[in-house]
DNA sequence: AGACGTACCTGACCGC
DNA sequence: TGCGGTCAGGTACGTC
């Protein structure tokens, strides 16, 4: 599920819970994610404070007052839940809490909540992973540009360094498809399987034209594509924060309306054509575009 | 190096 | 109602 927006709502979502909050209490329901998480996790996070929240491409990083960063990856069905301490929702958990959790109340109160963490400040959070895709891991201080998720990471898509120069030159004698191009973090960090297909369709560029035969001018037209769709969706994000999340307490997933993505035969945005939005599958996974508008 | 397929995990949905 | 197949927004890793 999520990509850069939807990781970016969560990270605002989550600032003012945990920014300048010391984790008071944190356990798990397993000693795994998708990966084995660090020797002494749950020691070691224990009593430390956040100093600040951020995201690099789809991660969320939390840096701690001595330095860490505590890494998290959503995966495709990550999501945190931030409980009120003594809401209606709180005490129903406790009634049906079925698994041994933190004492006083707060508990794995859903099937695959997997971490457990309440701040000094009274709040609580539950990281729930169904399909258990997500991960989380720890960076000794300074050794978070070497981290083996992060050290490949290409720029990020909303920075100055993403640029149509940048583009080319990764594009340069590939032939993999544009949509294969795109989805590759280490060219771009932060798209998924449903921004690329909005990008390109933003940006009137075939999914299936190589990467090696990107002009200037296209290159130029895919970056602004990129940011456009990006900053649309955080938008979007930012309301789904104020009218959803604040309410549920659930962050990790928001309503957006796409233009091309999962309209197979519908008419694609603004367009009244007979044809409609196409799917095809390209590395095994679901591509939706206008093959009239995209070249 | 880069392109490709497969694995990981659970749940929803569809046709029979 | 049950059952098997397919699909789902992620990354890692093996092979050619």
């Amino acid at each position: 599920m999520p990509e850069l927006p939807e990781v970016e709502t969560v990270v605002r979502g989550l600032r003012p819970v945990l920014e300048k909050a010391r984790l008071a209490r944190v356990s798990l329901a397993r000693p795994d994610l998708r990966f084995p998480l660090p020797e002494g996790f749950v020691q070691y996070l224990t009593g430390r404070k956040v100093k600040t929240l951020s995201r690099r491409g789809k991660y969320i990083l939390a840096t701690l007052d001595e330095g860490t960063t505590w890494i998290t990856h959503l995966g495709m069905s990550g999501r945190f839940t931030i409980d009120a301490p003594d809401g209606e929702a709180a005490a129903e958990r406790r009634a049906s809490a079925g698994q041994a959790g933190h004492e006083g109340g707060f508990a794995f109160a859903d099937k695959h909540d997997h971490v457990l963490i309440e701040t000094d400040k009274g709040a609580r959070l539950r990281f729930n992973d169904v399909r258990r895709f997500g991960f989380m891991d720890l960076a000794a201080p300074g050794t978070l540009d070497t981290n083996r998720h992060l050290a490949e990471l290409g720029p990020e898509p909303l920075s100055r360094a993403f640029t149509a120069e940048h583009l080319l030159a990764e594009a340069k004698g590939r032939t993999a498809p544009l949509k294969t191009f795109l989805l590759d973090q280490k060219i771009v960090a932060g798209l998924g399987n449903i921004y690329v297909s909005e990008a390109l369709f933003s940006a009137r560029l075939s999914p299936l034209k190589p990467a090696g035969e990107l002009t200037k001018v296209a290159a130029e037209r895919l970056v602004r594509g990129v940011r456009r769709v990006l900053e649309a969706a955080i938008e979007a994000g930012g309301s789904s924060l104020r009218d959803y999340v604040q309410a549920s307490g659930e962050l990790g997933y928001f309503q957006h309306q796409f233009a091309v993505y999962g309209k197979e035969g519908e008419p694609c945005e603004g367009c009244r054509c007979e044809f409609g939005v196409e799917r095809i599958v390209q590395s095994g996974r679901s591509t939706y575009w206008c093959p009239r508008k995209q070249k």
